[in-house]
DNA sequence: GACGAAAAGTTATGCTCCATAACAAACACG
DNA sequence: CGTGTTTGTTATGGAGCATAACTTTTCGTC
């Protein structure tokens, strides 16, 4: 038994990096910006800016690895929500994602804006990097929901039935694991449902939708989710 | 007659600042970012950085400037792109605002996320502030469609028609000019219209559907601008 | 036309932050 | 113990924001 496969300076190491993206996500939410000053997480940790050199390349660098944490904790996110609901209630399912995605996103909305905010130049997402893993899996946990719905046979023909060739071809080319599951035009729905809850959550996060008050803005989107849920087939509950 | 109400200098003023604004979204659209420096700004107007501190207070004072202009130039491309159309094309002209104000924000990204992403806490947008009234004067742009509609007599009820009393109290209360004309669940459906056209729009113009492809990715966008019109009850030429 | 004031622009300067270099302390492991 | 790695420090340079003090240009007025 190799009982200890990571070194005690290892531990020490990523409790380190830890506390620096604790720090570095605190002093976002608090500044209510995505600009964080290496000098001021040096000062929160009681340590001085350049020691932070030895964890992060530069700001780029730890900036890459938020982005990663954030797709992740989106996704966990999504997906406990979803998956707190009986699998038979489809409805209740995506009520429940998207609920979690919007909430998310209203809680932290930096957060939200380092991964679908204005990219940054410096940070270029690798192909297949550990960030574009991230965000695939993070995305996929809405798509999940249409595939259950569709083997289930419950999957109802979406508002809009027609589908180009270009995007059928997208489908089965991106997404191969959805072939002979969830048909093209359902796959056009899914995308179109994740862009419309993206543009509530995007206006409410970031202010665009105050003026509406809170109670209204819950029954809104409330009303928006339903709207979704029936252009894109997914059964609710009468 | 007073042949000139302007004096030279007042003229020279505008033309700097128009200057001034013009480099910045340059600098903008070539760095990819929405952070302009004084210095680059000063360096491609041929000046010394100080000098821009005499048409603006601090980097805040421009940001919010350009904010303005931005709201301005969306709702004159979105009005423009509307009225192109036969006034009697009500799905014509939908499909046109729509897409003025999907080219608007994929051509400059930047722009774009100027006034619809994170805001930046140092310039909170003034109460009744030229900003705040460039916003609602833009936003309207959209409105004014379903006004028109209604008006006509060919706005036909949305999918969702289930209305809090919430939204409807919010909607003759901060838009008391659509009392009578649109009812409250087309008020939603047009929130919901908004909301949908933007999330696409942000998607796309930040780079999350690039891997759909270009021409998948337009017949998305004509599905999800279909898609919305069906939804929220504009009838489109069948 | 000439003078005084205002406007516009310049150089000089201080501050903060990113980033690197050079050095010191702590720690694991033989 | 002692040696090399890791982690942290202080010292330093460079870039950009912002202000101050000074110079030049421009406009209105006598």
């Amino acid at each position: 038994m190799t009982d200890v496969v990571v070194t005690r300076r290892e531990r020490a190491r990523a409790a380190t990096i830890a506390e620096i993206k604790e720090a570095a996500f605190g002093l976002m939410a608090e500044s209510g910006t995505i600009d964080v000053r290496f000098t001021d997480i040096a000062r929160v940790m009681g340590m001085t800016p350049p020691a932070l050199y030895r964890y992060y390349a530069d700001r780029d660098d730890l900036l890459g690895d938020l982005i990663s944490d954030c797709y992740e904790h989106l996704g966990a996110a999504v997906a406990q929500a979803r998956d707190a609901v009986d699998p038979d209630d489809l409805g209740g399912r995506w009520y429940a994602a998207a609920t979690a995605y919007r909430e998310w996103a209203r809680t932290q909305p930096q957060r939200f804006a380092l991964i679908f905010g204005l990219p940054v130049p410096g940070y270029v997402a690798p192909e297949d990097g550990p960030t574009t893993e991230a965000a695939k899996r993070a995305m996929s946990q809405l798509g999940d929901l249409f595939v259950s719905a569709a083997q289930a046979g419950s999957l109802r023909p979406p508002l809009v039935t027609e589908v180009s060739d270009a995007i059928a071809d997208c489908a089965s080319d991106k997404h191969p694991e959805l072939d002979g599951i969830v048909p093209p035009e359902s796959f056009q729905a899914m995308l179109q449902a994740w862009a419309s809850l993206h543009g509530f959550t995007c206006l409410e996060a970031y202010g665009h939708l105050d003026w509406v008050g809170d109670e209204a803005r819950d029954a809104l989107f409330r009303g928006h989710v339903a709207m979704i849920a029936q252009a894109a087939g997914i059964p609710v509950p009468n």
